[in-house]
DNA sequence: GTGAAAGCGCTAACAT
DNA sequence: ATGTTAGCGCTTTCAC
């Protein structure tokens, strides 16, 4: 049972192969085909549910109909719920996703691009990128297709980005701690530490202390690292409790720290830091079902995929050209 | 800037494009070329970084080297995991993979399956369906490419799966909550209810009561929209409320509802129920952290994707021919 | 050991 | 208003 192809309608219907390619590709007026003739045609096309080879397709006209997303980890909600908006809206447009995950590995994250480049010959490309900075988009990939990238940005880097305002979002919400009253409030960040999601968080965690001239200690700014989430937390914990100062607060540069955060809190050991209030940037469900009350910051996800892939199509149909810099307000949330 | 191209190897090497082709696909030995020829064409090859036209070659060979994943929502993270660890697998095996979403959509699914196979030309699926028969499947496209259903399993299936033991994971969870002396459980299942992983969840909780000669009530069995699962969730416990029957133990048939439960639990109006235990099939990290202490099966779930994706390249490679139907064992959590 | 040439299924420039 | 034909870049049969 063979696929159906142009060459079996052509002679089907008794019309060229040209014909039929060009009312099945919406060109039938454009070319001067009777309405009559296009009618038989689609009409034909629907009845046996005939599709053109994609690959026959792409080859001749060099359009795969292909867009990449290369996002650190598909699995963390953060990610999956960005590709999901992207997929259907890519979908109604005909486009369909090839998702690959880098692992927050550069080498990888090279890799995966030049494949998609390269071998896959995707339209476009959209990208969380591990990378620190932009000189191997610029060189490699900038002038082939068009790029957005999205949540974390290159410095120095000219082309499209949509993103958070991270550095407001931290701002506001440690301002909000000081606010309250807390005045020693720990901060955990992550690695890698150069991303600059990372870097505007805790820059506005320290920017919102300098505002109300309030001195905060070094020793309560914790480096995380990716891969041993919970035992670095644990420790980072620990030395401040051994060091006897005081802790009010603690603000978790992303949700998976704040889940590290409450689940070592409920241990024995850090009984003293019992009702120590808890900030976190990015809102996840959990918080809604859990007893201690932590104040979050919450990043329209979505829209960073509906703006990521509109703007993109927009490219790809021609009808854009200067570079776009979207930056989407997070939103405080006081529980 | 033209991309790289066989011809462009040829004239720059003094080889025809049929050896290079040869070589670059490893059947330089098959062809019988010396040592040193593919020693050359092989150094060229990497050195200008050629890859080749993957339209091309599909479009001669066949072969597209893509797989399809359908599942009912990739921002669920159950199905992003098995996601990533699919796309693990078939990244070492120079397969790529498409995912899709059919958010329990029988139309949306059936459009899918027929773009994947029929427009993209997909070599493989893995899919976990929503469908209630094996009719359209076994139909439209079992004969063309090899299928793997994942999860959820249709009656009467001869095909591949992979799923886990439903009926086992419930009925343990059930049994140790009778051992344990609760007496009315309640059960919130979801819809769509045909669904195999939650049918055989159902009977796991009824038979476990059959074994106890424990009489249930009916009413303690509720079947909550998944549209709609905070609101269906309160609906159902406000039944309970009102129909005064006690209640010690609810089991949740996926998280989504336990979730819905935990949340509706802190209202003021179910204080009454503020002991109640909570069991659920699944486990998220979310039950670590809350006091509750959630009684939960956790499911394999990356192993479900390395079941699927290997079983998969081995019927690619023409390894095996056989259906083959894995059942994994899900495991108790006690807290 | 190596190369020439056909052809995968489609689109679009050019004819008519 | 419709048809002829070349060619996208690759693999593979067949010839030498």
């Amino acid at each position: 049972m063979r696929r159906i192809q142009l060459e079996d309608l052509s002679k089907q219907l008794g019309f060229s192969k040209t014909l039929i390619s060009m009312v099945l590709n919406g060109k039938g007026n454009h070319y001067g085909i009777s309405k009559k003739t296009q009618a038989i045609v689609l009409d034909a096309i629907a009845k046996v549910n005939y599709a053109p080879n994609k690959f026959a397709k792409s080859l001749r006209t060099g359009k795969s109909f292909f867009i990449g997303l290369i996002v650190p980890d598909i699995s963390n909600p953060f990610y999956s719920t960005i590709a999901k908006k992207i997929e259907n809206i890519l979908f109604e447009h005909n486009y369909n996703l090839l998702v690959c995950s880098t692992e927050e590995n550069i080498e990888k994250e090279k890799l995966l691009v030049e494949m998609m480049v390269n071998q896959q010959g995707v339209d476009g490309l959209i990208l969380a990128s591990c990378y620190q900075d932009a000189t191997f988009y610029e060189r490699a990939v900038l002038s082939h297709i068009p790029v957005i990238f999205i949540d974390r940005v290159l410095p120095n880097f000219g082309g499209n980005f949509v993103s958070i305002d991270n550095y407001s979002g931290a701002k506001e919400i440690v301002t909000h701690l000081l606010e309250k009253g807390f005045k020693n409030i720990a901060c955990f960040a992550i690695t890698p530490i150069y991303l600059s999601t990372i870097n505007d968080r805790l820059l506005g965690f320290k920017n919102a202390h300098k505002h109300f001239s309030i001195i905060m200690s070094e020793n309560l700014i914790k480096v995380v690292n990716f891969e041993k989430i919970m035992e670095d937390v644990e420790k980072g914990l620990t030395e401040i409790l051994e060091s006897d100062k005081n802790l009010d607060a603690v603000f978790a540069l992303n949700n998976h720290i704040a889940i590290a955060l409450l689940t070592c809190l409920r241990k024995e050991k850090f009984r003293k830091f019992a009702q120590v209030q808890i900030a976190c940037f990015d809102d996840i469900a959990t918080f809604d079902i859990i007893d201690k009350k932590v104040l979050s910051v919450s990043q329209p996800i979505e829209e960073i995929g509906k703006q990521a892939s509109e703007l993109l199509l927009e490219i790809l149909a021609g009808k854009k050209n200067a570079k776009e810099n979207i930056v989407l307000p997070p939103k405080l949330i006081v529980r």
